[in-house]
DNA sequence: CTTATAAGCGTATCTTTTACGCAAAGCTAA
DNA sequence: TTAGCTTTGCGTAAAAGATACGCTTATAAG
């Protein structure tokens, strides 16, 4: 069977991270090509025989040196025949999650630069990268609700008020602290530690972490995950 | 730029249809071709120039003769370089919903059959198509219990009974009839005709029509369609 | 020592879910 | 005609869960 087919695929990289109160994402500026001195996700051109969660992971060391927590694929864009202006090219999106507290990015070889922005204060993005971008803002705050994803976006160890601010920036909601966290701990896999962390004021606050051995355990026997807040 | 690539992309839909308590996907047998005799999704190769939505309404046509009441992106599937034994191809495979109860799939100009076949007793499927076809049942029987998609499945009208089958079918789970029900009407979404639906036996009931209108208006305003049972 | 601030615990109230009971309306068969 | 079966449709009590707060505790700053 002779097949001319001439749409190019490539895969594209919402990584999100938290610092601070602040949702970021991050972006590349690439050296060469259309892109040029443009931010955009990170992603390019799957290789042949190669599979498309090697290209991403590929990409994702190749333009930012990074070693995400949690990835998935989000959506393929391949409804504008002209989203790329050089030729057809569909874009299977992914959705991925680092805790970046502690993280650096560092331009590695392709990309002139890479950095971190805050979601409320993006830049221009290239192509139809602020669609795509938006599909994942959409997918976080969905998933946040139904799936222990927040804890992918924090350090090993945090605080309820880490987490539960957390929540507040990305639902963007009022979430009442003492509901929140009693509900978070209904669930039985969130974990007390023996250590504190440091806040300037008020009474010392200790660190939790997630069990996630215990949720795996929890979900194959039927426990929902599941946090909506009003 | 020049760019080398011989990654193929497809479109596969993995068409639900539901009839007499039975969920049945529709099937195809090709004419021509490595999938010759095989029964497979209906799907097809991406032509040049054309959208990914243009290729599988194009291919639904063109093999089942159908319009889908129901029609979403599933998942992209590229991790199996050797799933098309010919070449490397990624494919975009769609979720879709169609009213089968009055309805009769015809083999079009490029399929020798099309044919519906229970979910509880599938034939041998082509390439990865089984994998696809559960990943797409995994995702009805999700979406169902938060989008009202039941309802693409049914006729305009319906009994209760039907629907409330349709959902014990489908969740593999019983439900209770009252409180189903209560439910469902609680939501304000389903509206109660004038018509008489007919049955052997018990008292007649009353024939329902699902007010997507409304369910668009309310959802604007921040309205969860949320039916989970344990 | 006082004040400010955040952490952590508890509880009354309101809402929702769950588990059923039971009457109504038709069909069938004696 | 009527007894029996079946499915529909409505209601309600009890259990479970969500929500809205009050109050104490522990630390730092002044």
């Amino acid at each position: 069977m002779e097949l001319r087919q001439n749409i190019k695929i490539a895969v594209d990289a919402i990584v999100f991270g938290y610092k601070e109160n602040s949702l970021n994402v991050l972006l590349i500026k690439q050296k060469f090509g259309v892109l040029k001195d443009q931010w955009a996700l990170v992603g390019g051109f799957v290789k042949d025989g190669e599979t498309l969660s090697t290209a991403v992971n590929r990409e994702l060391a190749e333009e930012a040196g990074i070693k995400v927590s949690y990835l998935e694929q989000l959506y393929t864009f391949g409804d504008d025949v002209n989203r790329d202006p050089r030729f057809q090219v569909i874009s299977v999106a992914y959705f991925a999650l680092v805790n970046s507290t502690k993280l650096v990015v560092k331009a590695d070889t392709d990309a002139e630069d890479a950095q971190w922005f805050p979601m409320h204060n993006l830049p221009q993005l290239a192509f139809d990268h602020s669609v795509i971008l938006e599909a994942a803002k959409q997918r976080l705050k969905n998933k946040l609700s139904y799936q222990p994803i927040g804890f992918d976006l924090l350090p090993k160890e945090f605080l309820f008020s880490e987490l539960e601010n957390l929540y507040c920036t990305i639902l963007e909601k009022e979430i009442d602290r003492r509901n929140f966290r009693k509900k978070i701990l209904s669930f039985g896999i969130v974990e007390e530690t023996e250590k504190f962390g440091s806040k300037k004021n008020g009474r010392p606050a200790k660190l939790f972490k997630f069990n996630k051995l215990k949720y795996n355990k929890l979900t194959k026997e039927g426990f929902l995950f599941d946090i909506y807040f009003a």
